[in-house]
DNA sequence: AAACGTATTAAACAGTCGTTTGAATTGCGT
DNA sequence: ACGCAATTCAAACGACTGTTTAATACGTTT
């Protein structure tokens, strides 16, 4: 037995690993990224401070791992939720209501996700959009923008009427105010 | 003549207190508070780093004035334009979309006006409510909260049928959007 | 010209930050 | 039971933070 505070806290099943994701992850989402330190990060995680540049190497990778980790299936589950409507083929003119459905409800379904700790991720991810988080914004260039374009293409197919221009502004509002509320009411509703 | 280098900068005719507020503003707008610092603030004010303890008190209420200074500004305005379309009576019914644009045009307004430096303070100030920052919200709560009232009373006679939780909903949906945006576009359109 | 309150300055304070180091400890394959 | 790699740990590093102190310079009034 390593650590015998574990069993008094109810962490002793994770792993060190794990334990320090977690806590990263509810001190984010409940101070925000201004005042995190290792050093709390490490007493949270009943760990000691040079664990965490251990296994993670320094305090930004190890945030771009708490992001990336859940964003995979937050992205995924968007991804699957809009080919089901595509049917596989890109072309296909779905309803608009649908393609916002399969954008927004995963972030909903998420935020309710109490015990796998979804709602607290959302709250980091609003805090990331929020702050501009340059960790955010390189991980969504690389990684997420194939699929945030399907998006795009998926609505600007089910309003051909509608300029490119106004699309782009009216997509950003709906994350704006998804964001918002996240972060907002995330904890408290 | 006290410091020859604000001749260069062209900031020779404003006080110290303003320049300090004017820097405060810029570094926030450009960098978040959590990259903040009275060193970087005094530097960029080209003054000494005791002068902002000695003007302001300490850091906070620094921040705080920064704040307030053009926050009164915007509050006045949104009201003058509410209180335009009520007539002076608050029972009056108005219509919805000019209700909204007595909120939304002030800060749109202020994002134009460079010259003043508004449009870097509404990145400020979307900064703030992203960061979910306590003074931002204790000066909310403590002087502008009968405005926001105003509002949301006017939204309701507007739309009698509407369940107020939905207004409510919809009102923050409305704020985020804004923030979003402003956050987001404020610096480069 | 002297005295005054205001304003500015350099220097030092105690505290926190992320990171590194080297030794101590653990767990596992042999 | 041994040896090796993986992990954990206490301690220290230099850099940065907000704030305070005491001395200096300024502009105005007496």
């Amino acid at each position: 037995m390593p650590n015998p505070h574990l069993f008094l806290s109810g962490m002793s099943t994770l792993s060190t690993k794990e334990r320090i994701l977690n806590s990263t992850e509810k001190l984010i989402a409940a101070h925000g990224f201004a005042e995190l330190s290792i050093r709390k990060i490490s007493q949270q995680a009943h760990t000691n401070l040079a664990a965490i540049n251990y296994h993670f190497g320094n305090k930004q990778q190890l945030i771009d791992q708490v992001l990336e980790r859940r964003l995979n299936n937050l992205f995924d589950i968007r991804k699957n939720m809009l080919d089901e409507l595509n049917q596989g083929d890109p072309d296909t003119v779905c309803n608009l209501e649908q393609i916002l459905h399969a954008f927004i409800a995963p972030a909903l379904f998420m935020i309710n996700d109490e015990h796998q700790g979804g709602r607290i991720f959302m709250q980091v991810l609003a805090r990331a959009y929020a702050e501009q988080s340059e960790a955010l914004h390189d991980l969504m260039k690389e990684r997420y923008t194939p699929i945030i374009k399907e998006f795009a293409e998926a609505i600007g197919l089910a309003c051909p009427d509608l300029p490119r221009e106004t699309i782009f502004w009216r997509f950003h509002f709906i994350i704006g105010a998804l964001t918002y509320t996240m972060g907002h009411f995330g904890a408290t509703s």
